[in-house]
DNA sequence: TTCTTTGTGGGTAGCTGTGGGGAGTTACTC
DNA sequence: GAGTAACTCCCCACAGCTACCCACAAAGAA
């Protein structure tokens, strides 16, 4: 499972450095190959290869060929597959990196099955300092976790 | 079962000393595996490894696809997981505590399969000396307590 | 008392994230 | 085809952080 957030900088070759935690998650569940495309919010998605793959599969397989169509362009269209250098990081693309407009500080995000990246200052308005208050639905669906 | 309230300090490093009763009971139930996270109160929550997994694959396996989301933004992408080191200790990674302003004086709060992490000052506006009166709807719940 | 347990503080070696040089490859221009 | 630019990926170096070790004081037990 990936979870926590790290604070990172994508240099100006454009190499983010994967952290460790994730890095020994990733050699587990698929030798460290994985995708990095773009999602519903405005930072880069990164899937371990065999969940992407698993993703993929499922637009394939819609009802609506319509809608397959439409996700295929835009989530499997800008789909990257990449794996670590033997530094532990690895390269944006340019077409990526200019989409979620990233560059310098930037957060790394688990969210379970995949991780996220966002950058630095979006990332805190909606998840750090400016998450002042947590809408009162989310807190009774929180609550409606036993823990 | 975690229960009780303990008084300790968070040292300049970061770092808090698990109480011993509370590491006997994480050694027997989840070898001492724990995950730190945020919850909907101004303090930190701290799940045995097994626990906070169930929690996730609830989240994970929840029908409302866009709260689960949320949740996993809120939730699962601050949550860390750790171990204690060789003296008992946890190290509280800095985006934790800046989160839930901890430093110095703390208390540990044993919440049955969960313990949650305050700071001083709130804890005792809300449950220590600040806790003048308790709500009349709270101690009718009590009441219907078989006790 | 003496010994053990427990919470706290600090030194230090090794790991991890970051930056930069440079070799090899590819793509493009002339 | 030759030359050049862009890019990728290797290596090395370094600073900061983590997690180890040791030490010590307070409290409780024998």
């Amino acid at each position: 499972m990936f979870s926590g957030s790290h604070q990172l900088t994508i240099d100006d070759k454009g190499r983010l450095a994967i952290p460790a935690c994730f890095r020994k998650e990733l050699a587990e569940c698929c030798a460290s190959q994985m995708v990095i495309t773009r999602g519903p919010n405005p930072c880069l998605e990164i899937y371990p290869a065999n969940e992407f793959q698993r993703i993929a599969d499922e637009i394939d397989q819609m009802e609506d060929r319509q809608m397959a169509e439409t996700l295929k362009g835009i989530v499997i269209g800008l789909a990257v597959q990449t794996e670590l250098d033997k530094q532990g990081r690895v390269l944006l693309p340019p077409l990526l990196r200019k989409h979620a407009r990233l560059n310098g500080a930037a957060v790394l995000m688990g969210q379970i099955r995949r991780f996220d990246l966002w950058p630095d200052d979006l990332w805190n308005e909606r998840y750090g300092d400016g998450l002042q208050s947590i809408d009162a639905q989310v807190v009774d669906a929180f609550r409606t976790l036993k823990r």
